[in-house]
RNA sequence: GCCUCGGUGGCGAAAUUGGUAGACGCAAGGGACUUAAAAUCCCUCGGUGGCAACACCGUGCCGGUUCGACUCCGGCCCGAGGCACCA
């Protein structure tokens, strides 16, 4: 054996063995129950960054302690290869984005193989790749003759300077990123997929989902957000016509308390009194000078300006100004809001700064709370409360009614006139998928004067992204293209116009997962699909908790019903990774504290930086980046080599371990290697906390190397515990303890070698040590025998002199005995 | 602003079901080895007081439940992630 820990050589070596004997290519035929586990692919973003290298490093060990149980594990690897950044080194550096992304795949690939983790290659994907995206195009052309499909207009953030549409993070403080110009919403149609369709049953199988974290749940329950209110309307006479005003309200118990109503600048009332009404219009046109992002909007000052227009209260018959209100969002519902400014923490600063009326109309009825008068700080109790001590008041024949009485009668009465119902509403809204980007893959409808949108014939497919374009920054370049647009229609055969917008990048993430089972088949997918499916353990940064893994499991529903799939949810267990940080903030390069994995792989080795990376914190949690702490990584290694060459240079154990004939402190020592693999089995198997893991093998290793005893039976003792430490590390380090493995006398591979067993015999123990406390606070241990019962354990702990000393004058009043634990002595 | 999560020594963390707060590691200090340095090995390491035994304080802040609270409940403060065109 080798004297010296070496990673760099060993690691090569290792690697050349897996890759030669193809250990980890899968099929469905292989032994074992089938194990999918997926981490997210990466953006090909250039060379991977730590948040990559922990990501993968849990994928990797998690794959690897489930082929040691015995399953036929599947991991694949691919590159969510679309994406604006590839447009962006195209426009700084004169790269074409494909060129770019395939070299940045290269290298990123070499880097994910340098770190030794297991994937089955043979079934790479890239999206960018027409094999990949053209069964995008096909299954968005079913979606569109399902009616799953539409098109409406929608707000991007538009950059009149540049003349090009941008994407929330090329807007910088309301600016465009390249030129500094004050960004304005500009409606544009769009292509959208009806995820709201979908609403309810993404929001019910959230309670399938066992193996998810809660907090993940929530958010998606919180953002599909379904709310049970009233849908009614204010009728109202423009240019002599009747119109109807329709708001949404889950609060219809306060419609008497209506003073205004406000809707959103880009609402067609608006539009139609800003015709006449100079100052309105450039209000509304001053709304507009704000992104998209919904963040900006909910934070910015509230604004607002009445339209000169008033709508009749439908149950009061008074009329009601409308406003336009800079908050409003059209995007949301209506577009339009009832505003109750006694009853609403909004409304009530806005009636304050444009000093509109206030009217009360609920009351708390609790003792004590009835005389309470209206003020500022009033409003948060009377808008909560919703118990039966808040009752209705100025509300005419509602008065005395509670909440729920109150919307219930006022619904009826709405529905009476054909003004109004009760309605349930999701916060959730369509999946916008066009973006005006050359970097996507290309949405396959064609628009003809005559027969207006016609989708491309199946056998046009895959529409293919033209490679001879200009990026300049200004609109899209497919737009520019000479050619591309230029088209005929298929059905009619005249020249017609291509479409020139391209797909949400989140389509191709969608779905990568089932085309992983079958990336060489002739169909979008088959049958293999179904025997993988659904992944076993996918992980993943929390920051897809919401968009990613809720446009995957919608994607999982449309492939289900469109019969290409059988399984309901794609993700069965959910492990989100937590962020890497560094001095307390995300390592990125905007911040410019990022780590290179790269150098620090050269210069301890892959295993090294698996280790610590595992090690620093469990995987859910963020991890703060430590330089020292990867020293003491390899520092761990090199004694775990140190402590097998002295065993093995002593002789390896010519006899097995004779078990019944332990010494007392070979007993301690067995006993704490078998309490070892039990944790360490639990650590893997069920709470995947790796960190605990590895201190727990730590921990061993240091009594091993205060472990003198040289007898045979002693070495026959370190022996088995020496391969348990090395088969319980191999899914975290695999490469060294390929190595010690074989230098332990072991001729099987590790990779096929099963998880280590727990002997139940070794854990007995004759005496426990329990803590005794007086109060709640400790004041001594004691020794029992572990068949010690309570009344014995009582008297121990009385007699104990230290305790006994304490108890001096003192009245004994309970004493609680938690078995193999503690006592405590209440005084 | 809204939704979600988090806050424990100088630092990363542990305490799994309400039961010994700080395992394991980093950094630091002291020592051994060495001509020296590195590496390695040994010791100390939450705070205050004390020669010591030990005592008191201590898990963001305030309050509560309990024999017992890092853990449960209520109210705050701070930080992180997401907010639909970054991925």
């Amino acid at each position: 054996m080798q004297e010296n820990y070496k990673p760099l050589v060993i690691e090569q070596e290792v690697q050349q063995i897996w890759e030669e004997k193809g250990v980890f290519n899968v099929s469905e035929t292989s032994q074992g129950d089938k194990y999918y586990c997926l981490s997210m692919f990466p953006y090909p973003s250039g060379k991977l960054h730590m948040g990559h290298v922990r990501n993968y490093t849990i994928g990797d060990v998690i794959s690897r302690y489930q082929r040691m149980l015995g399953k036929n594990v599947l991991q694949p690897m691919g590159w969510d290869a679309f994406g604006l950044p590839a447009e962006n080194a195209a426009m700084q550096h004169g790269v074409h984005p494909a060129d770019w992304t395939y070299d940045n795949i290269e290298y990123m690939k070499g880097q994910l193989k340098r770190l030794g983790f297991g994937y089955d290659w043979k079934r790479e994907i890239a999206t960018c790749d027409s094999s990949y995206y053209r069964w995008e195009q096909w299954f968005f052309l079913k979606l569109l003759e399902k009616g799953l499909v539409y098109k409406k207009t929608a707000p991007v953030n538009w950059c009149p300077n540049d003349m090009t549409v941008l994407a929330n993070e090329q807007v910088i403080y309301g600016c465009c990123w390249r030129c500094d110009t004050q960004v304005e919403r500009k409606e544009i149609a769009q292509w959208f997929l009806k995820i709201t369709d979908y609403a309810d049953e993404l929001l019910q199988a959230l309670d399938t989902l066992d193996g998810w974290p809660e907090q993940v749940k929530t958010m998606q329950a919180n953002w599909i957000g379904k709310s049970y209110g009233v849908r009614f309307a204010f009728p109202y006479e423009l240019d002599g016509k009747q119109e109807l005003l329709w708001v949404f309200t889950t609060r219809a118990d306060t419609i008497m308390g209506v003073t205004f109503c406000a809707v959103a600048p880009e609402h067609p009332l608006a539009a139609r009194a800003a015709k006449n009404n100079p100052e309105l219009a450039a209000f509304i046109h001053e709304c507009e000078q704000t992104g998209t992002a919904e963040a900006d909007l909910a934070t910015i000052e509230k604004k607002g300006m009445p339209t000169g227009i008033f709508v009749t209260h439908p149950l009061t018959g008074i009329q009601v100004p409308v406003w336009v209100g800079n908050y409003v969002l059209m995007s949301y519902g209506e577009g339009a809001v009832m505003a109750v400014p006694a009853h609403d923490e909004r409304d009530f600063h806005f009636a304050q700064k444009y000093a509109l009326p206030t009217i009360q109309v609920l009351e708390n009825k609790a003792p004590g709370k009835d005389d309470k008068p209206f003020d500022i700080a009033g409003w948060q109790e009377w808008y909560a409360a919703k118990d039966a001590s808040m009752v209705l008041i100025n509300s005419g024949k509602y008065d005395g009614l509670t909440h729920k009485q109150a919307i219930d009668a006022i619904a009826a009465d709405l529905k009476v006139q054909d003004l109004g119902d009760k309605h349930v509403r999701f916060r959730l809204r369509d999946w916008g998928v066009s973006r005006q980007r050359y970097w996507g893959a290309p949405i396959p409808v064609i628009y003809c004067d005559d027969c207006g949108t016609v989708p491309v014939p199946e056998k046009d497919l895959p529409v293919e992204l033209p490679r001879d374009v200009v990026l300049d920054g200004s609109q899209s370049p497919l737009v520019a293209h000479p050619t591309f647009s230029q088209t005929t229609c298929p059905r009619c055969g005249k020249a017609a116009r291509r479409e020139t917008d391209t797909f949400d990048t989140f389509m191709e993430s969608s779905w990568y997962f089932a085309k992983f089972t079958c990336n060489d088949g002739e169909s979008m997918l088959d049958a293999r699909a179904n025997h993988w499916l659904p992944v076993d353990h996918y992980i993943g940064g929390i920051e897809h908790a919401i968009l990613h893994l809720l446009y995957a499991r919608f994607y999982t529903k449309l492939l289900r019903d469109e019969g290409l799939i059988a399984v309901d949810e794609p993700f069965k267990n959910l492990l989100t990774q937590g962020m890497v940080l560094k001095d307390g903030s995300k390592m990125s390069k905007s911040k410019g504290n990022t780590v290179d994995p790269q150098a620090l792989i050269d210069q301890y080795g892959a295993d090294t930086v698996r280790l610590f990376i595992m090690f620093a914190a469990p995987p859910e949690q963020s991890l703060e980046w430590s330089d020292s702490g990867v020293e003491g990584a390899f520092r761990f290694l090199k004694r775990l080599w140190k402590l097998v060459y002295q065993h093995v240079e002593s002789g390896l154990p010519a006899k097995p371990l004779d078990k019944a004939n332990l010494t007392k402190e070979q007993a301690d020592v067995r006993r704490q290697l078998h309490q070892t693999i039990l944790k360490v089995s639990d650590d893997f198997g069920r709470r995947f906390t790796f960190n605990t893991a590895i201190a727990a093998n730590m921990e061993l290793v240091n009594h091993l190397y205060k472990f003198g005893d040289d007898s045979d039976n002693a070495r026959a003792l370190l022996q088995e515990a020496l391969e348990a430490v090395v088969l319980m590390l191999s899914p975290i380090v695999p490469h060294v303890c390929h190595q010690l493995w074989q230098d332990l006398g072991r001729a099987d591979a590790l990779i096929n070698a099963a998880w280590p067993a727990v002997d139940q015999s070794a854990l007995t123990q004759d005496t426990l040590e329990l803590v005794v406390q007086i109060n709640g606070k400790l004041r001594g241990k004691i020794s029992v025998a572990a068949t010690a019962s309570n009344q014995d354990v009582e008297a121990l702990a009385l007699g104990d002199e230290h305790i006994a000393h304490l108890l001096e004058g003192q009245t004994v009043k309970k004493i609680i005995v938690v078995p193999k634990k503690l006592v405590n002595i209440v005084i």
